[in-house]
Parts: structure tokens; C-alpha cells; sequence
DNA sequence: GTATAAAATGACCGTTAGTCATATTTATGG
DNA sequence: CCATAAATATGACTAACGGTCATTTTATAC
């Protein structure tokens, strides 16, 4: 008996294709403005029929954020190396932070605006952060950290991990399709960057 | 000839009153989504009469955050004190950030979605930053901190006040409305911004 | 009092997310 | 192979909302 399997499968790999022109067509001229009609022209379905596969548009967004934080943590977690010291690592971490937004700008963005949402986890059902698991590595490298005494520990793990993350995104957000602006005001954009390093990494480490 | 002045009074008079009654609406339970049709009926007006006053709904939600904004900065230009040191005067600016965002979360979180707007200054055309002001202020500080020794040198003053302006807005932004996200996760919140302050303070002060 | 200008109005329009009665395709079982 | 049922797909339709404009109301000028 195969064909409930099957049928499982093709619903899945439908729910795939759905996503995947999603992207493109999130991610091209008319960004996130682009409407289900849309979709629906590009993915050669109904509108109605998307509906059986996301029940509105925010979660189609949502599940593109989530494929997002996926990419970022795969490249987040090659940052782990026990080799190195906390401090050392975090300053990797960050790298591969903004790499990734250079790179997947439209990803980056998607995960700006939906980081704080909250998702069922399968089979569980339990609560879960979108981003947890990218907040789990910077936790480990933080908890590594503290143990080595490259950072300072009266701060606690998840208080330092909750403020490097939102800093971090704080400065991203700034960033992001704005250097328009910043050029304005004459301010150098990759020295917000190495800045924001710089003032993060001396307010971390342990003190004397 | 007071007729023509009068006219211009009262076409001012009645754009403060619907910006008055849009703070009311828009604070209220429908929060921003509420419609230019509820406004009209708040303010007792035809709809289209609104849009002889502002040409749209986001030009209204903009003029509120510029009132925030001069909100803030009031605050914050009390806490200029040539008799504090620059990093004593970062301080006391982040506590008159918190406290605002705390007694005018509407206004903060207008900040926080317009703060990058850019709009023309009235007379000379110019294309000013909504949140020029406050970041002025910033400025001052971190001038008066480097040259009295007690902030960094080796960043410039535009990229440090860029930096702070970005961490600090991310970590309110993540404050913002999402006290239930950080209980469940055990995070304190209060902690978030003492930890913060610490990290900044510790990353700002000049190197020995 | 009448003509003219300014201000106000709300019915109407275009757009878009989401629905649902209907049609089409696929599986079942005799 | 056919009849029936179940699953899947569809697009015309609805509701809601931001914004417009021909028309009406009000104020000013002479």
C-alpha cells in the first residue's frame, strides 16, 4: 500500500515547487509586493490551489525565512571549532553573518522580519523561536567562552546571546539597502561593520 | 487683510487635530491598521477631506513618528552636562531611550518602523534623516567623549553614532512587544538591557 | 444678492488576499 | 471496465482598504 506514501510525497514535492518559484519571484522586481496572482501565474496552478498548500500568503514568506535561517545555521555551524577560543569564534561568527546577508540579501531580509516569529515544531508541537537554532550556536560558542575566560560571565548565556543577536540584526537592519542614505551623511559603511566588531569584541572579553 | 493668515491658520489647526485624533486611533486596539475610514469617522471628517491634508495614510503615520521623534529628542537634549564625561553622558542617554520607549511604546515603535524615512526640511528642501536630531545629539556626546579621553578614538564619530544608534535600536526592537517570546525562553528582560549597556560600555571606553 | 473661489464630501475605483461552489482527476471495488 | 467515491484543482467572486474626483457646501468679494 504505496499510494498514501506517494500521494505524501507528491504533496511535498508540490509544496517544494511552490516555494521554490516563491523565491524567485519574492526575491525579483516586485519584491515582496508581488501577489498571489502572481504566484499562481508562475507556478502554472490556480490561486485556489495554493491555498491548499499555505493557508495565506505570510506563511508562504515565513516558510522562505525559515529555509533562510536553515542556510545561515548550515553556514553558522561550521563556525564551531574547538580549537579556537570564544572570543575568537564569535568574531568567525559574525563574519559568516554578513557574508551570508551580501550574498542571500533577499534571505537576509526575510529573516530581519520574520526572526521574531513563532512556529509549532513538527511532531512536537512545542513553541519555537524561528531562529533558535542559530541563536543555539552563538549559545554554544558563548558558553565556550565563558569557560575559556575569553568573555566575560556576569552576563548570563541566553541575556548575551539575546543582545549580541539583536545588536547584530540592529546593525544589519542599518545597513541593509541603505547605503544610499549613509553615503549622505558620509559615513563608510564597511566601518560600521569592522566598528560594530570592534566595540562588540572589547565590551566582551572577560575584564581584568 | 488677516483672512488669507486666518485660512492658514485653521488649515494648520485642523492638521493637528486629525494628527491628534490618528495618535489616538492608531495607539488604540487596532493599532496601525486601522483604516483611513475609521479616522474620517474619529475625526468626524469626509475621507476625502483627510487627503487634502496629508496625501496618504503613510504620510500620516510618518508626521506622528517626526512627533515621537521630537518627543525624544527634548528628552535627550537634557542630558547634555559638560560637567559629565562623554561615557557617563552614553549612559544616562540610554536610560532616557529605555524610560521613553517605556511610557510612549507607540511613539517608540513608530520610531522604530520610520527611523530610516528620509523627508525634505521645510524652507530649504533639504533631505534630511527623520532622526537627524537625535543622532546630533549622539554625536555631541561621543565628540566631547573622545576629545575628554574617555571614548575610543579609532573609530570615527559618524560610524560610532551609526553603530550605537543600530545596536540600540535592535535591542529595543527585540524588547518591544515580545516580552512573552523572551519568558519562554527564561530570558530576562531586564537583564537584556543592563547587559547591553555593560557590553557597550566596556567596547566604547578608550583603550588603556 | 450674486458671482467666484475654497473647502468638504462620499460614492466610486482599482487592487489584492482569501473563499467556495463547481469541475477535474485519481483511487476503489465489484 | 465501469460506477462511485474521494481527493485535488480551479477561477469567478467577495470583502476590505487606500486613494480619487465630480459634485455639493461654505466662505469671500464686489
Amino acid at each position: 500500500m504505496g499510494i498514501k506514501e506517494r500521494k505524501i510525497r507528491e504533496k511535498e514535492l508540490r509544496r517544494k515547487e511552490i516555494l521554490e518559484a516563491a523565491g524567485k519571484l519574492f526575491s525579483g522586481k516586485k519584491g515582496m509586493d508581488a501577489t498571489m496572482d502572481d504566484l499562481a501565474e508562475c507556478t502554472e496552478l490556480g490561486k485556489g490551489t495554493l491555498y491548499l498548500y499555505f493557508p495565506n500568503k505570510e506563511s508562504i514568506l515565513e516558510a522562505l525565512a525559515e529555509k533562510g535561517i536553515n542556510l545561515l545555521r548550515k553556514r553558522l555551524s561550521r563556525v564551531l571549532d574547538d580549537s579556537k577560543t570564544g572570543v575568537e569564534q564569535i568574531s568567525d561568527n559574525g563574519d559568516v553573518f554578513v557574508t551570508f546577508m551580501q550574498e542571500k540579501p533577499f534571505y537576509g531580509s526575510l529573516i530581519l522580519k520574520y526572526e521574531k516569529t513563532i512556529l509549532k515544531a513538527p511532531e512536537t508541537e512545542e513553541k519555537l523561536l524561528m531562529v533558535e537554532p542559530v541563536l543555539d550556536i552563538l549559545g554554544k560558542i558563548l558558553e565556550k567562552g565563558q569557560t575559556d575566560g575569553s568573555i566575560r560571565n556576569d552576563i548570563g548565556i541566553k541575556e548575551l546571546v539575546a543582545i549580541l543577536w539583536s545588536q547584530m540584526l540592529g546593525v544589519l537592519n542599518t545597513l541593509s539597502g541603505r547605503k544610499e542614505i549613509l553615503e549622505i551623511y558620509g559615513v563608510d559603511t564597511e566601518w560600521i561593520i569592522r566598528g560594530h566588531y570592534r566595540v562588540i569584541m572589547s565590551g566582551l572579553v572577560s575584564e581584568k
